[in-house]
RNA sequence: GGCGGCAUAGCAAAGUGGUAAUGCAAGGGACUGCAACUCCCUCAUCCCCGGUUCGAAUCCGGGUGCCGCCUCCA
C-alpha cells in the first residue's frame, strides 16, 4: 500500500491507480532558455526515484515530461543572443539531457514540447470557449486575447486553497489591472500575437499559447484526461497548476490528475535558490566540483517535501558517504569473487531490512529513511567481512551485498559499479586539484618520495612532518602493504 | 493583507499517541612506527505556555521564530 502526500486533499493518504497496477504521471518540465540549477535537479531526481520506487513496487508507469520552448524569457534570451528561438531551445534541451543524463535520471516515456503540440492546444482552448468558460477579447496588435473565466468555475481555488478573493488583497496592487477581463483572475489561454514574435494560426488569429494550457493539452494527448500523479515544484501550486486543473476540468469534465505531488525548494541560507534572487548554482557548476552521484545522494537525504539547504559541507559529507558505501561494496565485491559462491541463501538480517526499506519508499518515498536503512545494512557487513573465510560469512556479505545493490538501483546510485564509482569519485577529485603535468601534482609526488625515503631510513619525525604538510595541501597519506597512496582530501569535516 | 509550511542533539535529518532512526562532527578505545582507512563505545526528551489522555516530539488552543505562495519561477 502506497501512500503519499496529495496537495489536493491536503494531506497523505492512500494511493489507488485509476487502472490497477498502471500509473500515468506527469511532471512540468523547465522552460528551455537557460541552463539548469540544483533546483531544477531537485525536482527531477526526485520524480526519478518516485518512478523507480513505483516500478520497484510493482507498478508499470507511464511518464511524461514537457518542455516548455515557447515563452517571453525564450523570445527575450533569443532576441539577446541574435539566434532564432529554435536554436536556442535546441541548444537548452540538449543540455537538459544531458545534465540529467549525469544525474542518472531515467528519460521519461514521452518529451513533449509546446510547439509540436499546437492542434491540441488550439483545439482545447476552442472547447474551453464552446463550453462558455472562456472568452475572446480584442488583442493589442489585431487577432484576439483568449482568456479564461474564473468566474465560470466554481470550484476554482481547489488546489492551492484559496477563495478568488484571497488572491486581491495585497496582491493586486503589484499588477496593472486589464479592463478587458472580467475578473482580474482571468488568465491567459490564448495570447495574440506581438510584432516580431513567434505566431502560430487560430481561430482568434496570429497568435502562441498561454504558460498554462500548453500543459493540459499535453497531458491529456500523452495520459488522457484522466490520470494519477502530477507533480512539480511547490511554487507551481500556484497559479499554475491550479489553472491547469480548472482548464482541464473546464474542458474535459474529467477527473484530471488524482494526485498531485509537490517538492520543496533548495534554499542557500534558509533562502529559496531562484534565478530571480540569483542565488542559484547550475548543474554544471556543482558536477564540475562534484560527482553526480554525489549530488543525487544529496538531493535524497531529505525528504522531497521539505525544503534542502545547499552548502558546500552538505556536499562533502555526501562525497565521504557515496565513497565509503561504494568502497565497502566493492570490497564485498572481492570477496565474492573469490569465494566462489555461486548461490546466495536468505539472510533475515537483509531481508527484513530491505522490506524495511521498500516500506520506507512505500511511506510517501521517505529517501532519508532509505539512506538510514543503507546505513544499517553497511554495519550488518562489517562482522562478516572480518571473517571472510567463513562460509556462513560469505552468504551473509553476498545478501547483504544484493540487497544494497537493490535500494541503489532505486535510489539511482553506486553505478556503473561500486568499484567504478568509487574511482571517478577519486579519480575526477584528483585530476581536477592535481593535473597531469602540474605544479601541484609534481609537489605531492615529491614529497610522497621525500617521506617514503625517510620511513625507509627510520626518520619518523620526519616523515610525519611531510605527512603534515601534505595534509595542510589537501593530500591524504595512507601507507598500505603495497606501498604510499595518497589520494585529495574530499573535504574537510 | 490573504493562504500555506516548518521549528527534533554542535550540524543534517527520520519519526504523526506508548517512554527519540540514521549520517557528519566531537570525546574515548582497537588497529598503526605515527597516521589514514576500518571497527567498537559515548553523546537529545523533541521552540514556549496551556489543554486532552493512563500515556504526546507526535492531538487541540494560544504564543514566538523562520520560510514559501499570492508576479516569472522547479
Amino acid at each position: 500500500m502506497i501512500r503519499l502526500t496529495n496537495t489536493l486533499a491536503r494531506q497523505k493518504q492512500p494511493f489507488e491507480p485509476l487502472v490497477p497496477g498502471q500509473i500515468g504521471m506527469y511532471v512540468c518540465g523547465v522552460t528551455v532558455y537557460d541552463y539548469c540549477h540544483v533546483g531544477h535537479a531537485r525536482v527531477y531526481v526526485v520524480f526519478d526515484v518516485i518512478l523507480r520506487a513505483l516500478q520497484r513496487l510493482g507498478y508499470r508507469v507511464r511518464y511524461v515530461r514537457n518542455f516548455t520552448d515557447v515563452d517571453d524569457k525564450i523570445i527575450a534570451r533569443a532576441q539577446k543572443n541574435g539566434e532564432s528561438c529554435e536554436a536556442l531551445t535546441e541548444r537548452f534541451i540538449a543540455a537538459f539531457h544531458e545534465d540529467m543524463d549525469r544525474l542518472g535520471c531515467q528519460r521519461p516515456d514521452e518529451e513533449p514540447r509546446v510547439t509540436t503540440h499546437m492542434a491540441e492546444i488550439v483545439s482545447m482552448v476552442q472547447t474551453i470557449i464552446d463550453r462558455g468558460h472562456a472568452y475572446a477579447v480584442a488583442g493589442e496588435f489585431g487577432g484576439q486575447d483568449v482568456y479564461f473565466s474564473v468566474d465560470a468555475f466554481p470550484a476554482y481555488g481547489a488546489l492551492s486553497g484559496r477563495s478568488q478573493s484571497d488572491n486581491q488583497a495585497g496582491a493586486s496592487e503589484r499588477v496593472a489591472e486589464d479592463p478587458r477581463k472580467r475578473n482580474q483572475a482571468d488568465f491567459a489561454l490564448w495570447k495574440s500575437a506581438k510584432p516580431g514574435e513567434p505566431a502560430w494560426d487560430s481561430p482568434w488569429g496570429a497568435g502562441r499559447p498561454g504558460w498554462h494550457i500548453e500543459c493540459s493539452a499535453m497531458s491529456c494527448k500523452h495520459l488522457g484526461p484522466a490520470f494519477d500523479l502530477h507533480g512539480g515544484g511547490k511554487d507551481l501550486v500556484f497559479p499554475h497548476h491550479e489553472n491547469e486543473l480548472a482548464q482541464s476540468k473546464a474542458a474535459n469534465d474529467a477527473e484530471f490528475a488524482r494526485y498531485w505531488l509537490h517538492n520543496g525548494f533548495v534554499t542557500i541560507d534558509s533562502e529559496k535558490m531562484s534565478k530571480s534572487l540569483g542565488n542559484f548554482f547550475t548543474i554544471r557548476d556543482v558536477l564540475a566540483r562534484f560527482h553526480p552521484q554525489v549530488l543525487r545522494y544529496y538531493l535524497l537525504t531529505a525528504h522531497y517535501t521539505q525544503p534542502l539547504n545547499f552548502s558546500d559541507k552538505a556536499l562533502e559529507e555526501a562525497t565521504r558517504r557515496v565513497l565509503y558505501v561504494s568502497e565497502r561494496l566493492a570490497q564485498a565485491e572481492e570477496i565474492l569473487s573469490r569465494s566462489g559462491l555461486m548461490e546466495c541463501p536468505p539472510c533475515a538480517p537483509a531481508q527484513a531490512l530491505l522490506d524495511e526499506a521498500l516500506d520506507a519508499l512505500a511511506d510517501d518515498f521517505n529517501t532519508p529513511k532509505v539512506l538510514a536503512v543503507l546505513a544499517e545494512l553497511m554495519t550488518l557487513l562489517t562482522p562478516a567481512m572480518a571473517k571472510p573465510k567463513v562460509s556462513e560469512n560469505v552468504a551473509t556479505i553476498a545478501r547483504v551485498h544484493e540487497v544494497v545493490q537493490q535500494l541503489g538501483h532505486v535510489l539511482g546510485l553506486f553505478w556503473p559499479s561500486p568499484a567504478g564509482l568509487a574511482a571517478e569519485i577519486v579519480e575526477s577529485a584528483r585530476t581536477r586539484l592535481f593535473p597531469p603535468e602540474s605544479e601541484q601534482l609534481a609537489w605531492v609526488e615529491r614529497l610522497v618520495a621525500e617521506r617514503t625515503a625517510a620511513r625507509t631510513g627510520k626518520d619518523f619525525s620526519r616523515a610525519d612532518e611531510l605527512r603534515q604538510e601534505l595534509l595542510r595541501g589537501g593530500v591524504e597519506i595512507r601507507d598500505t602493504r603495497d606501498g604510499t597512496v595518497w589520494r585529495p582530501s574530499l573535504g574537510e569535516a
